[in-house]
DNA sequence: GCGCTTTTGACAATCATTATCAATAACGCG
DNA sequence: CGCGTTATTGATAATGATTGTCAAAAGCGC
């Protein structure tokens, strides 16, 4: 069970107020300024123990790095992501959900994951 | 334009031996054992090149290494992985790609561009 | 307050991938 | 074939996000 403790409370409080993807190493940035004083470590290891739980959403970028954010639906779904800026859309489809577990049965696996991430050019960067 | 040059060759030859996936350490190893001196960061470049042109078919575990394999499907497709013993199965769904592109396109994104990974465990390695 | 256990965090380690840059090899041409 | 131009190669160093380490510092039940 995972105890109540400052940083944990830190790391909660400030995606609340922070909007879209952050990084690791942002957010780590972000609490050092507002003054909490929270290691790199425990920040990497609180969002990752936020994600198993499905408490925030996790994101990867082609060059490895993770971006957490809070979840806004609760339900599973994907992103639209801006290669150039980073601005992102929630994007959703049942049926795309539904064909992945759908071909995953049908050649027996078990315990089935995906991922899935559209990537290009937002209006604002095409300028 | 790219030059034909002996280590291109080794590595396009042996892209055409290995049957599934394999790291560009891997196939690096690989050629070492069979006589043919190609360095490191030529295999990743040339794997590099070969994926952007679309010859060669690429695939990103959740560790973040990239998979090579010489496409068996010319069209755009997706892989069933196996998280325990890498096993892939090919898999395609045009229903998939129109639906990420009408998505990108109604947001106003340009160059588009998409990934999506199943992750399971496939029936061999359940027992 | 007292232990027992989890959590923390500064720092080192990992590890695939990329950058560097001088030496080498392709290729077109006469 | 020999040559100059230009792309390619590759040993090595650098990168950079993430993870491991482990002693010190908190939780939490009593």
């Amino acid at each position: 069970m995972p105890r109540n403790t400052r940083q944990r409370a830190a790391v909660n409080a400030l995606l609340g107020e922070v909007a879209g993807f952050h990084s690791a190493q942002e957010l780590h940035a972000m609490l050092r300024d507002r003054g909490a004083r929270v290691g790199l470590t425990t920040v990497y290891r609180t969002l990752q123990g936020m994600a198993d739980a499905g408490e925030i959403d996790v994101m990867r970028l082609p060059s490895g790095e993770h971006r957490y954010r809070r979840c806004s639906k609760s339900q599973h779904h994907h992103h639209l992501v801006c290669r150039s800026c980073g601005a992102t859309v929630e994007v959703e489809e049942p049926a795309v959900e539904a064909w992945a577990d759908a071909v995953a049965r049908q050649h027996g696996y078990t315990d089935v994951h995906h991922t899935l991430e559209i990537l290009g050019v937002c209006p604002a960067c095409a300028a």
